[in-house]
DNA sequence: GCCACGCTATCTG
DNA sequence: CAGATAGCGTGGC
């Protein structure tokens, strides 16, 4: 069974995705879109629609490097909400600046929720355009892709 | 090996 | 308030 890749659409920006099951490779963004399928649970969340990312896991996290116990950390902050470098830092027993390096470097972002990892002071970076992760922050703020499936509480 | 990073706390004018 | 400085962990060259 061969790794499959896909894309959907975000905004202005598409997502590609490699993956196989529930084990995501690897996840970019791209100006073009190419056909094949992508996970369901990413595809709801592209089009702002209730979505469990929980459910996928990412290579990012496996082992026991520093780079994967951030991204674990990263993994466990809530939908709609932020950390600072220096707090997911310090959730790990490393420093800010490896956090920024290890988000830098992140191989499937969206999975592995980079954009909720933002600066003390401002917003942080984000690649290959700032303009997603604000994006991202504002959808997940309004609360819709992050409202459970199963027709609950909704606040 | 060395170096550039999606950072931050601290210190110095 | 602006600039310098030190400290982290990895992938790329």
């Amino acid at each position: 069974m061969a790794i499959l890749t896909g894309s959907c659409r975000l905004g202005l920006w598409h997502v590609h995705v490699a993956w196989q099951d529930d084990l995501v490779y690897r996840v970019r963004f791209s100006r073009e879109g190419i056909a094949g399928p992508v996970p369901d649970a990413i595809l709801r969340y592209c089009a702002g629609r209730p979505a469990d990312l929980s459910t996928l896991r990412s290579v990012a996290t496996e082992g026991e490097t520093t780079f994967a116990k951030i991204y674990r950390a990263v993994r466990e902050i809530p939908c709609g909400e932020t950390r600072t470098y220096g707090e997911v830092a310090r959730m790990v027993g490393t420093a800010p600046r490896a956090v920024g390096a290890a988000m830098a470097r992140n191989p499937t972002p969206i999975v592995v929720p980079c954009h909720r990892v933002v600066a003390k002071t401002g917003m942080g970076g984000f690649s290959p355009d700032i303009e997603i992760k604000e994006a991202l922050l504002a959808m997940e703020r309004r609360g819709d892709v992050c409202t459970p499936e199963k027709g609950g509480v909704n606040r």
